[in-house]
RNA sequence: GGGCAACUAGCUCAGUUGGUUAGAGCGUCUCGUUUACACCGAGAAGGUCGGGGGUUCGACUCCCUCGUUGCCCACCA
């Protein structure tokens, strides 16, 4: 019957008009209810290509915020978006062909603004498409009047606290993005390279010194020479000095356990700053600092004739000089891995520079307590939480010499340096373009203030992802109630991000831990298994999926996730979903069409058969499970328990049980109120993960008897409890079924049809004789033996 | 180098405190139009649960070990 047959494409369209102008998913501050707050995560607006892994990350807290929308929670379920910071300015440079030198500061961020106006209706067109269901009328960008002025407020905070400081010192440094970086901005990335080994001179007796390096470059800027107390081959020269090569100054040979006698000569170079080590050293032994790096890549004065050449251009050229004056001994071909900057893959460099940070390293034990706090969805996700922070070598550096992002709310006294700070109430500032309230330094009364220009990194703000929300709104007793968030959704990559620095701040703010539970996802790949990425062009557009097959169809493959675990990109999947639409509104059709728009929503338990009874307590059963399944966070297997619940218990057995009762002259009033119970709750049960085949059935029929406007105001399926306790009745039945499937058995081997009756069939199983005209009725057998 | 996960049918995956004969979907094969649905139904074939040890009356499940894959972290001047 093609003129009954739900057409998804028009009925999905429709209850998304439906759900806006309805605003089904509001929240309603005034609820009594308990609230359930969602930290959704804020997309960074950038993504110009939206994949199916976007679809399976979200898609997740939203299977768990219908289900308690349904289950009783007044749910606030808030949009972000992430559109400051440098994601959003390298995008609109690659986009543009722009140099952040070569344009106007005004001018840049106009661009920025105008992107991620376009991103962001992107993805809340993406999200509409799908169902999700935010409440629009609560979003927020990271860029906003109202976020800048609690990342300020955050500042002013940790400052007052002692928590904000800054430091003129070593700090991770991108050359292509010309700013400060974070030691979670890294990524790792392997490199082919040479081990040079190169001449030093010892001054006091003139023998050649070898060291071995990766780094021929920083030789302007070598800092002194180290070797281990216990390697006796450099014992007499420990106090000594030596010549540097091409560069020609001298430097201190000095000792340090924790040099390696077995790398390279056992001599070591140190200079300011090549990596970690040489700042360790630095300042261990106090060395003065020789920095040849410039902010832009290139190398100063101290490099003397390389001056003004690239590092790899410099690298290249001295090592030429090197070979050609004799100092460059040998080169070994090496594979080691490198910290580039995760933004545009460049190498990082350590400069020395005033930035503003945040300390960490001195409360690792209490971050790592903040975890004891939080539930973790899956819990081994909590490790890696802890082995980051466990590893942590680095303050938090939050400032960054760019222009799309929050400014520092701080200016400087020019005389002493002193900062000077706006008041609360006057966030959110802009020090570049407004002047301090107050007109002299309190620290020397200077009267001449400088703005910091720098802005925040984008995490400074994200960090604060629990307070903005709940900071929506004005009441104070209702911002209570909202943080922290009951539920932090995100994907494991950022872990050491958002997720770590969304803990550091709640810990010094408010000294808690910043949500209740945490859900985190893993990705959406293709179907072979491998990473979505731009560059493979792997990825299917879910528009396309979603006009072939609906987008209830596309969540269905999405609810197949498990927490924490990748997901293959699966076709069958996404078909067997809509199969399951389908197979859902077929189910209605019949059972609609024996109810007759009568009310049989009220189940008299004293008429019950005995195959009633069965489906009841199996129904009982998959609400019970799939009800802890959600509470658990795991959607996965709660599908697997409705869809067995449904496929095979409801469609396959009950329906034809009962068909026998309702195709009489005298339908059967009892197999249709048992019908009403079983059919109600499956389309609540399927809900969260079908919304709009859900909502379909329920307006089809059930609403006429229900209230809520909506399926998805309606409450969470109960078990029943009047069901009669019979559990030997129970076990027979199963039997009858066993009977029933050796019929089916027996006319497929004779390949005869399941509807055509055979005179006479043998039963083996024991089986009360009560049952044989059910048996009879439904297996269509004129008579049953017993063997 | 340290850590975390995974390895079950041709494919994608379930299998929750150890307990009859290890399951589903898809695919394959056979059959069936049956007054919700052929986007359906019935049935069949298909697995030494990555390898090897161990604990136990009993192991896919617990322990040890090895292997493969993926991810996270640290790295050597």
């Amino acid at each position: 019957m093609a003129e009954n047959s739900y057409n998804f494409t028009e009925r999905e369209a429709h209850w998304r008009r439906f759900w806006r102008e309805q605003e089904i998913y509001k929240f309603n501050p005034e609820s009594q209810k308990p609230f359930y707050s969602v930290d959704t995560p804020p997309p960074y607006v950038s993504a110009d290509h939206l994949h199916v892994g976007h679809i399976m990350s979200y898609s997740q807290a939203e299977f768990i915020v219908r289900y308690k929308r349904m289950a009783g929670f007044e749910v606030f379920y808030p949009m972000g978006f992430d559109d400051n910071g440098l994601p959003t300015e390298r995008f609109v440079e690659k986009k543009y062909r722009l140099n952040k030198n070569k344009i106007s500061r005004a001018e840049f961020i106009k661009k920025c603004l105008e992107e991620t106006k376009i991103g962001s209706q992107t993805y809340r067109n993406l999200w509409e498409l799908l169902g999700i269901s935010v409440d629009w009328s609560k979003t927020y960008s990271t860029i906003d009047r109202h976020s800048q002025k609690i990342s300020q407020w955050s500042f002013l905070d940790l400052y007052q606290k002692g928590k904000m400081v800054r430091k003129d010192e070593p700090t991770f440094w991108c050359v292509a993005c010309q700013t400060a970086v974070a030691q979670a901005d890294l990524e790792d990335k392997e490199e082919q390279s040479f081990l040079n080994y190169i001449n030093f001179t010892a001054e006091q007796d003139g023998r050649p010194l070898l060291i071995a390096t990766t780094r021929p470059e920083l030789l302007p800027a070598c800092a002194a020479l180290f070797v281990n107390p216990n390697d006796e081959r450099y014992a007499d020269l420990a106090g000594k000095t030596a010549r540097v090569p091409l560069f020609d100054y001298s430097v201190p040979i000095l000792t340090d356990e924790a040099v390696d006698i077995n790398f390279g000569t056992g001599l070591m170079m140190v200079c300011t700053w090549g990596d970690n080590e040489d700042v360790v050293k630095t300042k261990a032994h106090n060395l003065p600092i020789r920095s040849t790096i410039n902010p832009d890549g290139r190398l100063n004065g101290l490099a003397g004739e390389f001056t003004g050449l690239k590092l790899t251009e410099a690298r290249k050229q001295i090592i030429e000089k090197l070979k050609e004056k004799n100092y460059l001994v040998k080169q070994e071909e090496i594979s080691h891995i490198l910290n580039v900057h995760e933004r545009c893959g460049t190498p990082v460099e350590l400069v020395k520079t005033k930035q503003w940070f945040i300390k960490v390293l001195d409360a690792r034990a209490e971050l790592l307590a903040q975890a004891e706090k939080m539930n973790w969805h899956p819990l081994f996700m909590k490790q890696r939480y802890l082995d980051w922070v466990r590893t942590l070598k680095w303050d938090w550096c939050i400032s960054r010499q760019r222009y799309y992002g929050v400014p520092f709310p701080v200016w400087y006294c020019r005389n002493c340096g002193e900062a000077i700070l706006p008041e609360v109430e006057d966030l959110p500032v802009d020090p570049t373009l407004t002047s301090p309230k107050i007109k002299k330094c309190p620290a020397c009364g200077g009267k001449d203030f400088v703005p910091e220009s720098d802005v925040m990194d984008t995490w400074m703000t994200s960090s604060c992802t629990p307070l903005i929300i709940s900071r929506l709104f004005e009441d104070k007793k209702i911002q209570a109630r909202l943080y922290p968030s009951s539920l932090r959704p995100q994907a494991f990559e950022i872990i050491r991000t958002w997720l770590f620095y969304t803990v550091v701040k709640s810990f010094y703010h408010h000294g808690l831990a910043p949500f209740f539970d945490i859900m985190i996802s893993g990705h959406g790949h293709d179907e072979k298994g491998q990473k979505i990425s731009k560059r493979l062009g792997n990825f299917v557009d879910p528009e396309k999926i979603v006009a072939q097959y609906g987008a209830d169809a596309l969540r269905y493959w999405a609810t197949g996730a498990n927490l924490g675990e990748n997901l293959r990109y699966n076709e069958q999947e996404i078909k067997k979903g809509k199969r399951t639409t389908t197979k859902l509104y077929n189910a209605a059709q019949f059972c609609f069409s024996h109810f007759q728009n009568r009310d049989y929503a009220k189940l008299e338990t004293k008429n019950l058969l005995p195959e009633d009874k069965w489906i009841l307590a199996r129904l009982n059963e998959t609400i019970k499970k799939a009800t802890a399944d959600f509470d658990a966070y795991q959607y996965a297997r709660a599908k697997n328990e409705i869809d067995e619940f449904f496929w095979s218990a409801f469609c396959d057995n009950y329906l034809e049980f009962v068909k026998y009762r309702l195709y009489r002259e005298k339908p059967d009033e009892t197999a249709k109120q048992v019908l009403y119970q079983v059919f109600w709750a499956i389309s609540r049960i399927y809900a969260p993960i079908l919304p709009f085949i859900a909502e379909e059935i329920y307006h089809l029929y059930f609403h006429q008897f229900e209230k809520a406007k909506s399926i998805h105001l309606c409450s969470w399926p109960k078990v029943i409890a009047s069901l009669p306790q019979a559990p030997k009745e129970e076990k027979e039945f199963e039997q009858v079924i066993a009977v029933i499937l050796a019929i089916r058995k027996f006319k497929s081997e004779q390949k005869i049809s399941l509807a055509k009756e055979i005179p006479e069939f043998a039963a083996d199983l024991p089986v009360s004789e009560k049952y044989f005209d059910f048996i009879k009725a439904v297996a269509k057998v004129e008579k049953i033996a017993v063997k």
